[in-house]
RNA sequence: GGCGCCGUACCCAAGUGGCUAAGGGAGAGGUCUGCAAAACCUCGAUUCAUCGGUUCGAGUCCGAUCGGCGCCUCCA
C-alpha cells in the first residue's frame, strides 16, 4: 500500500485515489521567463518519479502540468527585449521542454498554458464574485481571505487576527487585508491585457492553477504537487479560490518536495551558484548523474547539490551499467533456477516496500545495489546461470523504468574502425608486441573507449 | 517573532522503540592480468551533535543546549 506524506494533514497517509485505479495528478509547472535551474528540476524530476512509480503500481495516471506564460516577470522581460509576450514565452517553453527531455522527464498528458485559459479563469472569478468572496478596487478584483474560515489550513498559519499588518506597507496594496490576494489585475500602461466581462486586465498568479486543474481533472482531484515554497501563498490561495467556488474539497493529497541548496549554500544569482541545466551539461556533467543525484535523496529533505555529489552519482550509475554488461555477457534464454527466481521476488518486494514508504528512494536504490552485489557474489562462485543472469538484468531494467537513470542503450555495434583496432591489438598481444598493443589501447582510450581484458576476452565500454 | 526541517563513518545517505546501525562514493587489502586499467571480492561507525529524561529496551519518543537550513516577499 503506497503511503504519501500529505502536507495538508502533515501526516503520512495511505494513498487511495478517488476513482479506483486512476490517479488525477496536477503539478505546478514552470513560469517561462528564463531557463529553468536545477532547483526547479529537482521538483520536476521528482514528479516524474512519482508518476512513473504510480504507473509501476498499476495506476492509470492523468497528469496535467501548467505553463505560466503571463506574469510580471514574463511581461517585463518581453518588453525589455522588445518582443511580444507570446514570442518571448514560446522560447522558454521550448527550452523547458528540451531540458526536460534531457533529464528524461516524461511530458505531461496535458500541458495547458495560462494565456489559453483566460475564459475559464474569468468564469471562476465570476462565481467567486457571485458568492461574495471578492471585492473590487481600482479595476482589480481581490479575494477576501476573511470570508474563508479555513484559510491557512495548508500552511498551518492563523490569519484570523491579521488585519492590515503593521509590517506591510498598506499604501502599496489597496487591500482590506494585507493577505488578500489579487484574482484579476487591472491593466497597466503598455502591458498585455484581456478585455473580458469582468473588465480589462490580466489574471493573478493563483487563479490559473485553480481554473486549469479543475477544468482537466475535476473539482476534486487526487494529487497536487509543487515546490515547498509554493505552500504559501500559492497553494493556500488555490485552496481558498477553488473551495469557495465549488464548496468541495479541492485536492486530496498535497505533495511538496523540499528545496535544494548548492555546495551548502542557498542557490541564488548573487552567490554565483545558480545552475541551469545547460550550465551543468557544459561543465561535462551527464544528464544521468544529475537525475541520479536529484532522485537519490528523499524528496522531503533538503538536498545539497555538489560537484562531488555528481561525481559519486556517476560512479553509482557506472556500477549498475557494469552489472548489465556482465549479465548480458552470460545471459541465456534458459529458465533461471528456482532459488534465484525467489531472490528476484524478494528484491522486488523490498523495492516496492521502500517506494511505498513515501517514495523512499535511498532505501529503494539500496535494495537494487544489494541485489547487484548478491548476484556478483553468486557469479564469482560460478553459480549464476545464464537464465539467472537474464532475469537479473530484467529486474534492473524494471527498477530503471521507475528511476530512469541508466543511459539509453548506445549503439551496441562498434564502429568498424574501432573493432578493427581491437583485433589488431589482440594480434599484437599474441605476438607479444606489447608496445604496439598499449599504443592501440591508449589511442582508443583517448576516444573514450575503455578496454578491459577479461578471462573471456576483451570487453569495452564508453567512459563518461 | 510565527511555521517547519535537519545534525548518523572521510564524503553522500537510509534507518517510522527491539535480531550483529542499509546502500553508494572514496580508501585499504586481495583475485584476474604481459603490464596496466577496469571489473569483481573482502574490510571499514562498541556508535548516531551535546546533556538530561521516559522505557525492560532509544539513533529512533520527551525536554534543554549547541550548530546548519528553509518558508512567512507572484523563488521549485
Amino acid at each position: 500500500m503506497l503511503k504519501l506524506y500529505n502536507s495538508l494533514t502533515n501526516t503520512e497517509e495511505e494513498f487511495q485515489p478517488l476513482e479506483e485505479g486512476v490517479v488525477r495528478f496536477y503539478t505546478c509547472g514552470p513560469t517561462v521567463y528564463d531557463y529553468a535551474h536545477v532547483g526547479n528540476f529537482r521538483t520536476f524530476t521528482f514528479q516524474d518519479l512519482l508518476r512513473r512509480y504510480l504507473r509501476y503500481r498499476n495506476y492509470r495516471v492523468k497528469h496535467v502540468m501548467n505553463i505560466t506564460d503571463v506574469d510580471d516577470k514574463t511581461i517585463q522581460n518581453a518588453r525589455k527585449q522588445g518582443v511580444s509576450l507570446k514570442e518571448y514565452t514560446a522560447k522558454y517553453t521550448e527550452a523547458f521542454l528540451e531540458d526536460s527531455r534531457t533529464l528524461r522527464i516524461e511530458p505531461p498528458d496535458i500541458m495547458p498554458r495560462a494565456t489559453d485559459h483566460i475564459p475559464e479563469m474569468v468564469r471562476l472569478i465570476r462565481t467567486l464574485e457571485e458568492k461574495g468572496f471578492t471585492y473590487r478596487k481600482d479595476g482589480s478584483i481581490y479575494f477576501s481571505i476573511s470570508r474563508f474560515r479555513e484559510y491557512g489550513k495548508l500552511s498551518k498559519a492563523d490569519f484570523s487576527g491579521a488585519k492590515s499588518g503593521a509590517r506591510v506597507d498598506a499604501d502599496k496594496y489597496d487591500k482590506e487585508n494585507a493577505r488578500d490576494f489579487v484574482l484579476w489585475k487591472a491593466p497597466k500602461e503598455g502591458e498585455d491585457f484581456w478585455d473580458t466581462e469582468i473588465g480589462p486586465g490580466r489574471p493573478g498568479w493563483h487563479i490559473e492553477c485553480s481554473a486549469m486543474s479543475m477544468k482537466y481533472l475535476g473539482e476534486t482531484f487526487d494529487i497536487h504537487c509543487g515546490g515547498a515554497d509554493l505552500v504559501f501563498p500559492h497553494h493556500e490561495n488555490e485552496i481558498a479560490q477553488s473551495e469557495c467556488a465549488t464548496g468541495k474539497q479541492f485536492v486530496r493529497y498535497w505533495i511538496h518536495p523540499e528545496f535544494l541548496i548548492v555546495e551548502g549554500e542557498k542557490m541564488s544569482k548573487s552567490l554565483g551558484n545558480f545552475h541551469t541545466l545547460r550550465d551543468l551539461l557544459t561543465r561535462g556533467h551527464s544528464p544521468e548523474s544529475i537525475r541520479y543525484l536529484l532522485l537519490s535523496v528523499h524528496y522531503r529533505k533538503q538536498l545539497n547539490f555538489t560537484a562531488d555529489g555528481l561525481k559519486q552519482a556517476q560512479a553509482s550509475i557506472q556500477r549498475l551499467e557494469d552489472f548489465l554488461v556482465r549479465t548480458n555477457e552470460i545471459a541465456k534464454p534458459e529458465d533461471p533456477s528456482e532459488d534465484f527466481r525467489e531472490e528476484v521476488r524478494k528484491a522486488r518486494e523490498q523495492f516496492i516496500e521502500a517506494m511505498d514508504n513515501d517514495l523512499n528512494t535511498s532505501a529503494a536504490l539500496a535494495v537494487l545495489f544489494e541485489f547487484v552485489r548478491a548476484c556478483y557474489q553468486q557469479d564469482s562462485r560460478n553459480a549464476l546461470t545464464g537464465g539467472d543472469a537474464r532475469i537479473a538484468a530484467e529486474f534492473v531494467h524494471e527498477v530503471d523504468n521507475v528511476f530512469n537513470i541508466l543511459p539509453p542503450k548506445s549503439e551496441e555495434l562498434l564502429d568498424a574502425e574501432i573493432s578493427e583496432q581491437i583485433e589488431a591489438r589482440q594480434a599484437a598481444r599474441l605476438r607479444r608486441d606489447f608496445a604496439e598493443a598499449d599504443r592501440i589501447r591508449d589511442g582508443l582510450a583517448s576516444k573514450g573507449i575503455q578496454l578491459e581484458d577479461t578471462r573471456d576476452g576483451v570487453r569495452w565500454k564508453r567512459i563518461h
